[in-house]
DNA sequence: ATGGCTTGAGTGTCAAGA
């Protein structure tokens, strides 16, 4: 089974990568964050078209996320539960006995301002939900964009971005305390190239210049860590016309 | 030099992303 996350930056312009990349890559299950639609203009039919069922959460403008299955999905979740936020980016919903949570984790903007405030308190939210999630879903994949780095060899430049946004101590300890839930990072299961990233700034040349960080991951509880065989960032569709400035990462589980 | 692109909203140009 392929399981992966791609931020795709606003699904009405880059619906066309994302059916392109299911057909190629014939992933099982694909986790998106930044949608910024709308439930009731969401593209499923176009979707459905593809061989795949899917279930949304989004809003105008900002957020949203989405799970596309070619398998049935059930007891699906809206937002975290008891976590009061207007802000659209969760969604969750079991697949083939695996609960499948898929996170557009806050930006931040700075560390030190209201929303890396903000940062922090969703991701204490959710990482309570989740220790609750995980004693009732042993098969848990949390999948997404986290919008930490969780280590300097997952930047581009560390030095330059020491103690900044994505980077901080705080949102590392964050990252860590997800891990202590038993969750593995997949990409680590394995060994890896250096520089590896799956975000590159639209700006100063970024992608060519592989001026990234990786901040998009997946991560696995105990049972599903023992099935996963490989884990990967799909460069490909950043190299396309208008592409988002976040690549794929593809996870296989074997049965 | 805190810029640089891209998107959405909306028709000026700004907010937000990372």
């Amino acid at each position: 089974m392929k399981i992966a996350t791609w931020n795709v930056n606003s699904l009405k312009v880059r619906l066309p990568h994302v059916l392109d990349w299911l057909a190629t890559q014939q992933a099982d299950i694909l986790c998106l964050q930044e949608t910024k639609l709308e439930d009731k203009v969401f593209p499923a039919a176009e979707i459905e078209a593809a061989g795949y069922r899917v279930a949304f959460n989004g809003q105008k403008t900002y957020n949203g996320v989405a799970i596309l299955s070619r398998h049935e999905l059930s007891d699906v979740v809206r937002d975290i539960p008891a976590y009061d936020d207007p802000q659209k980016r969760v969604i969750a919903a079991t697949i083939n006995g695996v609960r499948v949570v898929c996170g557009y984790f806050p930006n931040g903007q700075e560390v030190g301002s209201d929303k890396y405030a903000y940062k922090l308190k969703w991701l204490e939210a959710l990482t309570n939900w989740l220790r609750i999630e995980c004693a009732n879903y042993p098969q848990l994949a949390l999948l997404g964009d986290f919008n930490i780095a969780p280590e300097d060899r997952d930047v581009h430049d560390p030095a330059a971005w020491q103690g900044k946004i994505l980077c901080s101590e705080s949102e590392r300890a964050a990252f860590a305390g997800l891990q202590k839930l038993g969750l593995a990072d997949a990409f680590r299961l394995f060994e890896q190239p250096e520089k590896v990233f799956s975000w590159w700034d639209y700006r100063m040349m970024g992608f060519r210049r592989n001026q990234g960080l990786r901040i998009d991951h997946i991560l696995l509880s105990p049972p599903l860590a023992l099935r996963c065989s490989s884990c990967l960032v799909d460069k490909a569709p950043r190299k396309l016309e208008r592409p988002s400035d976040h690549a794929p990462v593809l996870a296989e589980l074997a049965p």
